[in-house]
DNA sequence: ATTTTGTATGAGCATATACTCATATACTTG
DNA sequence: CAAGTATATGAGTATATGCTCATACAAAAT
């Protein structure tokens, strides 16, 4: 994106659409949740505190931008991380978060802005 | 986000509204015109193709969220970015979907899926 | 076959936000 | 000061999407 051309409106909309999939803080918890290796819905439940129902929609959002993958086991499904970008994405704004709230502080404490 | 300590609530906001700053074809627009430099708000209207009240809106909700500067310079304002990962972050989210696209192109050629 | 357990989904509501039009504000120039 | 130019913003509308309740579906167990 730096020093390639610039994006179709296509691809902008498919990367638009891969930061939205991101941009919901209970499908973050999840992500969360699956850092150390597959869980199934009802694991995931527990872990975010969310409902059944809820939890499964944004599953499947996930799951249809291949940011998760689906494993069937009987009566349970797993998921699982399937895309190895996710979590250098969620370092890098996380470290990004920081950075700007430390300066923030700093700032704060001297008085400025 | 990984091997750290899951995040707080609070932070999984700013994370979620991180990236929802991202998930917008012309945010996404605006960040790539700003690629090679500042530019002033005219040269933005013409280089992305929106009116001029909705990229003035775009540009407030990106410096908002502390990804570009703005600098006043008599009548004009120009912006440039002003967070570093910002390229780095559109680079892997663009590199993941070629990989995933191509992907899908192989699998339709063979036949699979 | 019926019941139980785990997961998905249809329908409806509430909220957020992208867009536009018109107008306001800020600065410059005559 | 008046007029012009660059940018911002209030108000209104349309659309998207997150959430919930109830229920459907699928597989297992009795």
């Amino acid at each position: 994106m730096s020093k390639h051309s610039p994006l179709t409106d296509e691809a902008l909309e498919l990367v638009a659409r891969r930061f939205a999939v991101l941009a919901e803080p209970m499908r973050l918890r999840l992500i969360q949740a699956l850092f150390d290796g597959e869980r199934n819905v009802t694991e995931l439940v527990e872990a975010t505190g969310g409902t059944q129902a809820n939890i499964s929609r944004h599953l499947q959002t996930l799951t249809a931008a291949h940011v998760l993958g689906r494993r069937k086991d009987g009566l349970q499904v797993f998921y699982r991380i399937s895309d190895p970008t996710i979590p250098k994405l969620c370092e890098l704004v996380c470290g990004s978060l920081e950075k700007s709230l430390t300066r923030q502080a700093a700032h704060l404490g001297a008085g400025e802005q």
